[in-house]
DNA sequence: GTGGTCTAGACCACG
DNA sequence: GTGGTCTAGACCACT
């Protein structure tokens, strides 16, 4: 369910806390269910079990999930909702940033959205 | 001419780098021109010398800049096309990570580029 | 494994860099192994951390290492290519200059030839 | 006659000791003739006094040249071989690394002869 | 423990 | 004066 790459430059935790996030959008995770344990996890992907509890603790803070001490990780029942309002918080400031750029590149208007255009095609492609 | 956030999470001398990079897109920098010394620009910002000559280097090495030891850094005749070239080759790849996040998020291609547009319009009003 | 010379006029960091690339080539080091720990390698060349991360930031810029930060810096599977490629890309300019610079002296090509036959053949007595 | 890169990473004083021996290799200047006098060369050329001395005080260590206070620097009797025997000295040494370097990276005798030679073709079409 | 960034200060060759 | 290299030591995030 979750792949790690190791060699990546994104911390493995980050990693983690993100495909919880896509695993919940696309429907694979649902509200209420249970979060792998802490212990098993780490050793399904290889990992430090100080890594997994960072992950949830910043899934909990993000209001995914709930931690019941002694019970384990749970998705709430708004996770999904969360989840889509954080991609929409974090990624609009980094889509600002990215299309000044290319206004500043000397890109205008209609060339940004073609770019754009051309770049949703290519997703429907994959 | 350069600001520097040393609360920012990205690294001082590459806020020199991108701010070299932009201000030389913007026009206010010139191919030819000389850039500040590396001991002049430290004691501007309140930066050690390492930074900027850290940021030179990086510079020199994107093709931006010459550095000739004992007269200092010159923009490259081609830096502003350099420049902008880097723009966009690292700026798609970002742009398909943040389309197929919106995606993900369940936005559909209409919802996005009603996004776009309106981030375009109010990069006008700024 | 590295051995440092001091007194050399060429940059310790670029002595460690071109040493990885010969002890890749020579089959020493391997695809996959981890390189020694900046403050391992600091201690054992008795050289500043600083040096050798110079060294290793350089190593991975040229496509031959990935440096994960937490984990370390491992030799990437195509390092030996990389590397390879490298030494063309880099030592026929030279070649170049240095086979002008001996017919400037009044070589003729024959005259030539035979110098590089004759270092090729010392080579093979090493 | 001498012509100075101010970008080319190679000191300027340098660019005049090699072109000196170019022009001498290659009959333009002759033995016994006079070296420009320093304050000349340095305002043609638009280079700090200070920087054609040096050149100047190099060719006479390598005994290319004589300086006699007063009159100026000329060019020995023996230059043309000091400057030829110098090319070999020099140049013997880096063909051997690189020759080196090439066979480390998997080329055997042949396909480097036929490296050598490829080279010595393209310099003719010069 | 790891790599990455930064400061403070030094020395070098070059102009 | 310039850029380039290096040391000594610090702090950070991550594993």
């Amino acid at each position: 369910m979750f792949v790690i790459d190791a060699m990546s430059r994104v911390p493995v935790y980050e990693q983690i806390v993100t495909q919880t996030q896509d695993l919940l959008l696309s429907g694979v995770l649902k509200p209420g269910d249970s979060m792998p344990s802490v212990r098993g996890l780490s050793v399904k992907l290889g990992v430090n079990p100080n890594t997994i509890q960072k992950a949830y603790a910043e899934l909990e803070r993000r209001g995914v999930t709930v931690s019941v001490p002694g019970k384990g990780s749970f998705l709430r029942e708004d996770a999904a909702d969360t989840a889509r309002q954080r991609v929409l918080e974090t990624g609009l400031p980094k889509l600002n940033i990215l299309l000044k750029d290319f206004s500043k590149a000397g890109l205008d208007r209609a060339d940004i959205l073609n770019l754009v255009k051309r770049a949703l095609d290519e997703e429907v492609d994959k």
